[in-house]
DNA sequence: CTCTTCATGTGACGTTGTCATACGAACCAA
DNA sequence: TTGGTTCGTATGACAACGTCACATGAAGAG
């Protein structure tokens, strides 16, 4: 019924998503290897069949994460009725939705890849193309669509990112992170 | 010659300058307290007649990053001959030059001041007040100072981040950080 | 000079990441 | 079926870490 490379297999989702789903629910401090392997109904030294490190696991679940994010945006790119300009909006918005529903697994995403984790820059490298060919829709100079796509790109990750850890307060800066998208949309794009 | 609270208050700083200086050399795992105890001349346990915990003497370390920053603003602001556009640009090329020197310092100066760290947040808040003051110099309309302000900082935030992560290669974007900033002043402000 | 205060030093404990080793079930060859 | 091999898993152990309880010793007050 269950082969071994099955099992195995099903072994290490399930030790990437019980370490995406304690760092959702307690932060990067809940994720111990201990508990990782408790969640996923193995020992505490399970995963190290699986993963070289810690580092590893986590580098795993950075790369999961962005495959959602990439498989939301191949949706947005398939739907051939949206306008290029609604696709931009969508993706955009996309993104910073994830920030704001998964802070602690947006902050590891957009976290250095210290080390060789080739399944996560693959994951990060797949993502920025396929927002890269959303902007060369909108703008129709493909040499523009690059660092007009990387503008949009690193603004909207410092409106999350300073959102998240507390220093974007309207009662400050008198505007929100919705209201700053739109501002970036309206000015950049 | 020294009084018994002027060498606790030297003992106090000795601490965050060995933290901060850890944090530079070697990054957040070279940061211990048994090392930042060791680089002070004081024991491992010294740091607790100081602070509550490890996380108080890392907001030590941002509270004091923050204050820096501001004092080079507040001599940008100082410098009446100075034009406000150029001013606006240099507050904004002094903050991406501490994210490129000290990489880990910046990560810590934006990641989120989870408890009540009241020095920390006072540091933050003032360099984001004598942000908003620079930027009111060049938009006239005080009412816009906020938001646009607030965009400048957190597409600035999200440039350096990306480039600290290693997301924003040019490879990639086919555009760097300073000609993302200088897009960015151009395009916004 | 005595007593108090308080920064510091030290021993100890629980937790964590990691390694070495042992076990056992799935595979392969006969 | 039978024997041996492979490999994922479980467990014991260790060093390092943050943290606490307690001891120490010198500075300051009376």
């Amino acid at each position: 019924m269950v082969s071994r490379v099955e099992s195995a297999a099903a072994t290490r989702r399930a030790l990437v998503d019980a370490a995406a789903d304690l760092l959702d629910e307690g932060g990067p401090d809940a994720v111990t290897l201990r508990a990782v392997g408790a969640r996923a109904g193995v020992s505490r030294g399970a995963p190290y069949g699986h993963f070289p490190d810690k580092e590893h696991l986590l580098a795993a679940v950075a790369a999961k994460s962005w495959q959602e994010v990439g498989d939301r945006l191949d949706e947005l790119i398939a739907d051939r009725a949206l306008p290029p300009a609604v696709r931009l909006e969508r993706s955009l918005a996309g993104l910073m939705e994830v920030g704001r529903r998964r802070p602690h697994a947006y902050a590891l995403m957009f976290a250095a890849p210290t080390e060789e984790h080739p399944d996560a820059i693959a994951a990060v490298s797949r993502t920025h193309d396929q927002f890269l060919a959303i902007v060369a829709e909108v703008v129709k100079g493909p040499d523009r669509a690059g660092p007009l796509g990387a503008l949009l790109m690193t603004s909207l990750h410092g409106i999350v990112a300073m959102e998240n850890s507390g220093q974007l307060t309207p009662e400050k800066w008198h505007v929100t992170g919705d209201e700053l998208l739109r501002m970036l949309i309206a000015r950049i794009a």
